[in-house]
Formats: C-alpha cells, sequence, structure tokens
DNA sequence: CATTACACATTGACTAGTCAATGCACGGCC
DNA sequence: GGCCGTGCATTGACTAGTCAATGTGTAATG
C-alpha cells in the first residue's frame, strides 16, 4: 500500500478540488489557518504548509490579515504578429484589449532610454561582443496603474544614435518605422519563448504575487543590408502568466506562417 | 528606514546571487540546513524556508536525503511552424533535437487513443456542445525515459471514425496527413500560449519538480469546407518550463507571418 | 454626526525541538 | 574481491508555542 499522504498535502488537495469544482469562486475568502488546523486536527504550521502549496500554484493570495482568497485570472491578449500589420506598433496592444473588452481602463507607459553594454542574450543574437555599445528602450507598459508587462529594446548604439528611437517618451509612428527611415526596415523575426518562474527584480516590477510565472518572450528583428539578413534590434519582452495569452496565426500558403 | 528583511529572504538572496554569479554551478550541492541555521544563527525550520523560496523560483532541488543542488535547465527547441513545413509532423521535433545536439538518446513516444465529450476548451474552439463526441488523441513523449510534453489532439469523431488518425500506434506519414486525405486539410492556425503552474495531475505526468512552470500551447487547425474556414482539430500541448524554448519565424512579406 | 482611538482577528516570522525516511559510505564477513 | 548489513548525515513532516504587523469594525469622544 502507497504511503500515506501527508496531511498539508490533503489539505491543499481539498481546497485545490474544491476551487476547480467552483465551491470556492474568484475572490471568494478560504477557512482561515486556524480553522484548518482545528479542522484536521493539526498544528497551524502544518495548515500554512497547505496553504502555501496553493499559494505556489498560483492558486490564491494571502491578504494579510484579512485572509486568504481565490485568485482571479484575467488573461489579455498579446499578439506578436501584430507590429507586422499595424502602422503603430507600440500602441496596438492598448488597442486590441481596448476593442476587446469595453472597460476603458487607462493605459499608460513609462518609457527609458540608456546606452550600456550588451547582456549575453543581447550580444548572441546581434553577433557582437561585449564592447560594442547598444542603445536600450525599456519600456513598461501599465493598466490602470497595475503593471502588465517589461519590454525592453535594444539595439546597436551606431544605428539609432541621436534619431528618435532614442527618444525617451512616446513616438506615434513606432520606433520600427524609425529604424526603417534610418534604413533598416525589418523583414523578418524570429521569436523565442521560455517560460520560468520570475527573478525577484521582475517581481517586484511587476508586481507579481507568489506563484506566478512568467513568459520571457525576445524577438530578433533583423534588416537586409548588402543583400544579406542582418540582426538589427533585439526586444525583451517579460509577460506575466496570469495576465497574458500570447497568440500567432499561422497561414499555410505562401510558405512562411 | 525600510523595514528590516526578514532572515529567510536574505538567505535566499545570499544563495540566489551566488547562483546567478556562478560561485554555485549547476549541480552543485549548496549547503546544508543545519549549515545554514549556524552560519545565520537561526532555527532550522528559518533555514528551509530559506531554501523554500529558491526551491519554489525553480533555482534549486531537494535531492533527499543528499542535500540540496542547482537545478540545470537543458531547454529543447520546439518548433510550432515545424508541422507546416516538414511532411512528418511528430517525427519533427525529435529530428530537431537530433540535429541540434549530438547526443542520440531515446526518444519515445507513448500514444493512446479515446472517444470523449469535449471539454470546454475544446468545445469553444471546435463550435461544438458537450453532446458531441470527440476522438482525442493523446502522446506522451520521452526522451531516455524522461517525458518531455504532453499532446493531445481532438477532432469531431464524425470525421476520423474508423480511420488511421485513430490508430493508437505512430502515423509515419503523420496525422494531418490523414486530415488532409480524408478533405480536411489544415490551411490555418490559430495558436494560443498560456503560462501557469502545472495541475498536479500534470506535475506528476511529467516528473516536474516544484517550481516548474508549463505553457499550455493550443493549436487550433482550420481547414475549407463548403468554400469556409471551419476549425477541425483542437490540439493542447504541455510544455514544461523547464525543458522547452518555443521558437516562431516570421517574415513580412506576403502579408501573412 | 463625524472623527478618532482601540480591540481583535488574522497572517508573517520565528524558536526549539521530535520522529521518520533514505541514499551512501564504511566495516565486516564469506 | 565482492557482497551485505549497519550507522550516519540529511531532508521531510510535524508539534506547540511566541511576538509582530496590519486591515476592519466598534466604541468612545468631541
Amino acid at each position: 500500500m502507497a504511503r500515506q499522504r501527508a496531511i498539508y498535502q490533503r489539505i491543499a488537495d481539498e481546497l485545490r478540488a474544491d476551487i476547480t469544482a467552483g465551491t470556492l469562486r474568484e475572490d471568494m475568502r478560504l477557512p482561515t489557518e486556524a480553522e484548518l488546523a482545528q479542522r484536521w486536527k493539526t498544528s497551524r504550521a502544518t495548515a500554512v504548509q497547505g496553504l502555501k502549496v496553493l499559494v505556489n500554484e498560483g492558486l490564491i493570495v494571502a491578504d494579510r490579515p484579512r485572509g486568504y482568497f481565490v485568485r482571479k485570472r484575467r488573461p489579455m491578449v498579446y499578439r506578436p504578429q501584430a507590429e507586422f500589420r499595424i502602422p503603430e506598433p507600440d500602441a496596438d496592444i492598448f488597442r486590441q484589449r481596448i476593442a476587446d473588452e469595453q472597460d476603458s481602463r487607462e493605459p499608460s507607459q513609462k518609457i527609458e532610454v540608456a546606452i550600456s553594454s550588451p547582456s549575453k542574450t543581447v550580444q548572441r543574437r546581434l553577433h557582437i561582443d561585449a564592447k560594442t555599445a547598444v542603445a536600450v528602450r525599456r519600456r513598461m507598459r501599465s493598466i490602470d496603474g497595475d503593471p502588465f508587462n517589461l519590454n525592453d529594446s535594444h539595439v546597436p548604439l551606431s544605428l539609432v544614435e541621436g534619431t528618435d528611437w532614442m527618444s525617451p517618451e512616446d513616438v506615434p509612428r513606432g520606433t520600427n518605422r524609425v529604424l526603417a527611415e534610418l534604413g533598416y526596415e525589418i523583414i523578418h523575426s524570429v521569436d523565442e519563448i521560455m517560460v520560468r518562474m520570475p527573478t525577484p527584480e521582475e517581481s517586484s516590477r511587476l508586481a507579481l504575487g507568489p506563484g506566478t510565472p512568467v513568459a520571457e518572450h525576445i524577438v530578433t528583428g533583423y534588416a537586409r543590408r548588402d543583400g544579406r539578413e542582418t540582426p538589427v534590434q533585439v526586444t525583451v519582452n517579460i509577460l506575466p502568466g496570469d495576465r497574458h495569452v500570447i497568440i500567432y496565426d499561422r497561414v499555410r500558403e505562401g510558405e512562411s506562417a
């Protein structure tokens, strides 16, 4: 016979079942630690251990000292491909959101531009070494004050020095348009998506609860120079798992997709 | 002045810094709970709490009773688009892997075919209700005995009843080819990618350590019937975050991408 | 009536232990 | 030399508490 399942596991199992079955619905309050301890005839520490399991699964949050609550998940649509379709890439996600849902919440973004030495990630993708300076355009996009993604674009400094690309303001025609005007039109992109737990820095910048994974979406943009495809821009997006669905459209015709 | 950071947080911070700085490398052993407790002049429970933080971040694993070890992350390439390019979609990921790395480890898959009532997820995407039976083709793909993804395809039963699609064996020419032969060639797909923590069932089926998020990759395939695009197949892939990078290629030409 | 002060319930951090399960190294035995 | 048993270090589960921080509702106060 299989070994007895631990008490804290059984507590977690029962509560999880209640959540998936709908007995416990979004935003509803869970029993307190003390109540659970009593009901299962165990110590508070064990009840806490059970609750922590669900916290780490991203199913509940502790709102101290009000209690534990079932977490709500309202993902918004994120379409990497949109930037190839609509003139103003930057505005797109917001439009998407506003189109999808009627609620006209306040979108906002904070832009920061810096010059720095490229990280390993950027070096490899731009085919440059650590000594080649890059311009970095960091954006944090929020809705109603709630941050919902981080977006850092990296371009070799020599390509964009002194241009609008480096303006720490919104560029209405889009930074990709700026690159195109400079002779670096992005004609091909490679998207990489990795899934992991956030670093503490990401966690605090995005105000993530524990148990919230992120998708790291890296877009390498290639332009044609001297008849060859050359990488010109690497954009790293950090998307909280509880706030996004990433969508791609693929068609068979044309061998692309 | 900001409130004092908790001891367990500081323990986690220090160890995390050692890992990202490379002082603690992959597969290296961490100090024991007792050592940490002593070094920080605290109780074992607090040291454990600090280690748990890193476990839940997916940075370390506890291998009882040998100790805690820095986790290794060896993602393999996953290309959803490949199935539109190479005749045998099923074989592709394996080929990819074998091409990328020389190590010829043993790929294998377990296939199961069932008839069932569609889940909400499938209903919505196939435009059917719970009363319409679907054929489900479940695959678990492994390398060297290590499971690395789950892949469940759903098709309305009426389309594939009695065909090769329902054979619980590998279909060398690919199940999408079978669909095409039946007059349901998939000409358009929509990919959705969601990021979340695994359910306990996924966790055990894929042998996931704690702190490992998954990507849920849902592909809805559309075929042309009577001049209209109709959804014919929904495939749900569960990809462990520590074992995958999802890659998409996008080109500007042809308005697709 | 409105505003403030306070008690309370609840989670967060922590202490100081106990007992169980289990790889692993080492010593003894054939 | 090879096999086996045993002890040990280490993590897993758990007990039974303490003190601190903090929203919330209630009671006291002007």
